[in-house]
DNA sequence: GTCTATAGGCCGATAGAC
DNA sequence: GTCTATCGGCCTATAGAC
């Protein structure tokens, strides 16, 4: 019982102190991140920051992974719902998901470690956007011809972070004709869908494919 | 002739001032930016930084203008080209171009008064894109039933700055298909713009419209 | 316009007591 | 795990001599 209370006090104190980091990099940017206004935003000493986790890199990798754990589970949520590709761009252009993001792309411009961690996130988060966008656009002739899954993947990321970059700056020219568009090529993809998914349903199965 | 010599100095030195700061920027990002480093990079002395350009907003400000004043340039030679998307297309993923960009963009987020510069001047470019991209898909049915002008510019931007950030942190996958895609898009809105004035050139001036 | 000098402040990180 | 104390460093910005 007694170690039990004292772990919970640690990661209490751990998770303080990367809730204050975050906090700070989502409202002043990752260059007010300091030891001292950590510990102060936490209501911490800042040798604190220092003991539980080490140098600043160490702490910044420390949020990086936490939110990226999120991020990905939320993403996984997003992969296996039912209208994967709405759920998806929802994700996509939700600030709240992506600002830490934005500040971290930042980071890593300069700081090496960092950008090794977020390229390996990127590459785990792109290879199951295409494999939900394969099943998605399969045997959905008109739009896989001109656009195959990992290119559609770059273009939602692009497009969602153009708009998230946007809003951050304080211009929306446009946005609300971008969203429609979207709205309006996914409920086509949708429609497509589950037509061919009701096609499907009147025939035995497997019988509108060659294998499996 | 001595006022001449010496103007030329002053914009010397302040050349070298707002170059180092670009330099500086671009490779160890925004937040490495300092008068002493400045200075350094520069061969001057930190204060002289001061002395020419007073806080570091305003070197930040008048690097902005600067960098702008040169992207706005750029942009408007694409515009009037004779294949404006595509020159829009390869000014939007020049990395050499859009560098400093992202990097206060990163700035913005916790500079209000930069905030303010970069928004005025992506209102400005996006005014320049839509315009050009409206005459550019005149008579493209096809095309700009689905997809508006505006939207279009949000697009472009969105893709380009994907593949750049992406680039950035050393991702590269799918980049090949995005640029092939890409590619084959403007083509297409090439070939129908070519044939669109081929037949207007057949025809008497004004034919193939009600007004003007 | 450039110099020296300096005020005043925040920074990362560590040592050692408890 | 948390405290006090502290080192050494870089920062913005200004004052005043030349």
């Amino acid at each position: 019982m007694r170690t039990k209370r004292k772990e919970e006090e640690i990661t209490k104190t751990r998770d303080a102190i990367l809730s204050a980091t975050e906090k700070i990099m989502r409202e002043e940017g990752y260059a007010a991140v300091s030891s001292r206004r950590v510990a102060s935003v936490a209501g911490l000493k800042s040798q604190l920051v220092h003991y539980h986790f080490g140098t600043m890199d160490d702490l910044f990798l420390a949020l990086f992974r936490r939110a990226e754990a999120e991020y990905f589970e939320r993403h996984t949520q997003a992969v296996i719902s039912s209208n994967p590709i709405r759920a998806l761009w929802a994700l996509s252009i939700d600030r709240q998901g992506m600002g830490l993001i934005f500040e971290f792309m930042a980071l890593a411009n300069h700081r090496d470690i960092i950008r090794k961690q977020i390229a390996e996130s990127k590459i785990r988060i792109r290879t199951m956007q295409v494999a939900m966008l394969t099943r998605a656009l399969e045997g959905n002739d008109a739009l896989s011809d001109i656009c195959a899954p990992n290119v559609l993947s770059v273009l939602i990321a692009g497009t969602a972070l153009q708009l998230i970059t946007e809003t951050a700056i304080g211009v929306s020219d446009a946005h609300a004709d971008t969203l429609a568009f979207a709205d309006r090529l996914i409920g086509m993809i949708e429609r497509e869908n589950s037509a061919k998914k009701t096609r499907a349903r009147k025939r035995p199965a497997g019988a509108n494919k060659l294998s499996a």
